[in-house]
DNA sequence: TATGAATGAGTGTTCATTCAT
DNA sequence: TATGAATGAACACTCATTCAT
């Protein structure tokens, strides 16, 4: 009917093939691509750049992502799903104090590894809403558990235990992307140290 | 596909027999619709816009019209055959001067009005000959009659006049789709002041 | 001083020698070219054939004009304050509408021809202001004059008298720089045209 | 030149005699200058940015970093001059493991903050000797005494351990820039955690 | 010597056109 | 046959760098 009032056959052509699911299937694959390459080439990767390594033509990335930011956000978005999801699952409320961090810790540094780390701290400053609540809020509220109940430390604020153990996770996902620490020794070398400290334990 | 690993249903598309006549229909039809978002949107309205205008998708715009040159081009053909048929119906040859200038200038009007101009005068180059057997030879053959007969100021070359008249209709076609003038008015004030001018007669 | 507060000699550098003139000198030059270009290759061109027909580099251009719509710009608004100047110089109130009328139609010839006529008719949306007081209203005014003390022709509404008159300058100039009409010719043609009617003169 | 025909004056621009050591004086203003801007503005502060904050041309910045490369490697060298001399100054090996971590930490986050920490770790991949020299050898060797003499744990390895400081360090300068923790605070909370841990001490 | 002007190689983005289904 | 997806060639714009004065 669109086309003037022109007699057209009412035939309904087939409908719309493509599952509906593919689409995010291909949207996931160059957002996987796009996370490696902006790992691998810093932030001043291109969509050039991204587009190549993922082996279709810059303008079909931006079908996926009608811009730069678009993508970035996407990446974002995410991660902080991904993480939101792993921390969840660690049911941290429900373990001592002691044993959180350690899943914390292991959440955080899978799914910032699995996202390449970029977009969990580089955080565009308009999802830093979505990012605090599935990131820096769970860190708190456990911390601030941790301090209440005396399994924590009291004489350092609770704000500043959230940046420093935030950072350490940050600065070690940057260790792990560029190999020169694995995953899981990370994982265990953090919660160690972030819960013990390095320096060594007299035995008795 | 470098992107993912997609799995596609196996659908077979409904072949489909199709009416012969009915092509130039659809055509038709697009046309129509490429007319009018040309008129809307200007000379930069995309294949995109034309096709969501008439709700077909891109790709099927160009089954019937296999580049955007060809759809201008016929958008200026249609116009023109219109223009044709329209100078026929005037039989400008059979009646006097004055006359046949008011029936020519409403059949151009009516005639661009409803082609919405662009095509018209946007003669693409290799449409000369055909714009201008339908458009400018009318108008050229009736001045010349005109000024050998004695109804038209023989002070002006015909060259000249032909190129104010078809300028009037031209811009007025314009202000007619920008809705500053209305299709008739304008046909009315164009022949008056083009025959007659904007002075005022003295009565006597 | 801005840099850091080390001792530094507080030499003052011969003061930039680019006489500040020669700027705007460039930019008019630029301009000139942009008009011929725009002239020539219709709205569509872009800044890559103007830099190349101005023989400099696109981030020359750049320099002048901050972007495509600041060159536009630019452009309308030298048309426009030509135009003004030569309306002012005209002093269509000091003497008879007709030959008011003559003298504008030769003031927004020469302008529009001299600008290539593509801004002064294309005007930027929000430049509308500037071109109505420059375009628009001296011919109303004009025209209200004429009406009022019974030199123009009082059946047709001014505002249609308006439009045509402004419609036969628009068309008129672009075929100016199609070359299909001289300037003084064209300015000729269409004030007898406009004023006086293309109908023969009885001679008594 | 293509554009207009610029008469420019024949200005001779006073040939500056300069005191040599003023050179460096002024590359070090600029670096400063730089160093900020860099902190500012992020990796993606151009060199435009950097010329207008010191209040110089562009050109000029040119004459003393060749190019944008150059002006980092020299923020990089600068810093890293200025942590090896602080680093050096602590006289690490005169003093317990403890206490050397505090001063190292000190002298880490003061030099780094310094120069905004931008350079330190963003090494240019070329200057990994130099910056192994002045920041993660220091480390590494305190470290190693540590778990020689049983002050460090020896459950993790030494690599481990460094890169964990090391990353600590860096997350925390980017915290300090970013306005989240403040440079005492900063550093003693990093000694504190990173020597004994976020949990609490049981008292006796 | 310090500079404004000029530039080439890029960036993100759009659009007419082609292809596989 | 009609389509969504893919693409290359363009565009507007930016930026590090060079040049003429």
């Amino acid at each position: 009917m669109p086309v003037g009032d022109r007699v057209r056959p009412p035939i309904r052509y087939a409908p719309m093939a493509r599952n509906p699911a593919t689409r995010d299937h291909v949207a996931a694959g160059l957002l996987e691509v796009a996370a490696r390459v902006l790992a691998e080439r810093g932030d001043q990767a291109g969509m050039t750049d991204i587009a190549a390594a993922a082996g279709v033509a810059r303008a079909t990335l931006y079908r996926y992502f009608p811009n730069r930011d678009a993508l970035l956000r996407a990446l974002t978005g995410a991660a902080l799903a991904e993480l939101a999801e792993r921390v969840a699952d660690a049911r941290l409320d429900a373990v001592p104090v002691p044993e959180a961090v350690a899943r914390l810790t292991r959440a955080m540094i899978g799914a910032a590894a699995k996202y390449r780390g970029l977009t969990v701290f580089t955080k565009p400053p308009d999802m830093a809403r979505e990012a605090d609540l599935a990131f820096t809020a769970p860190v708190r509220e456990l911390f601030e558990r941790g301090v209440a109940e005396g399994t924590l430390r009291p004489d350092l604020p609770t704000a500043t235990l959230v940046e420093i153990y935030t950072g350490l996770l940050e600065s070690s996902v940057a260790r792990i992307l560029q190999g020169r620490l694995g995953v899981e020794d990370a994982s265990a070398a953090i919660t160690k140290i972030f819960l013990e400290g390095a320096l060594a334990r007299p035995e008795s």
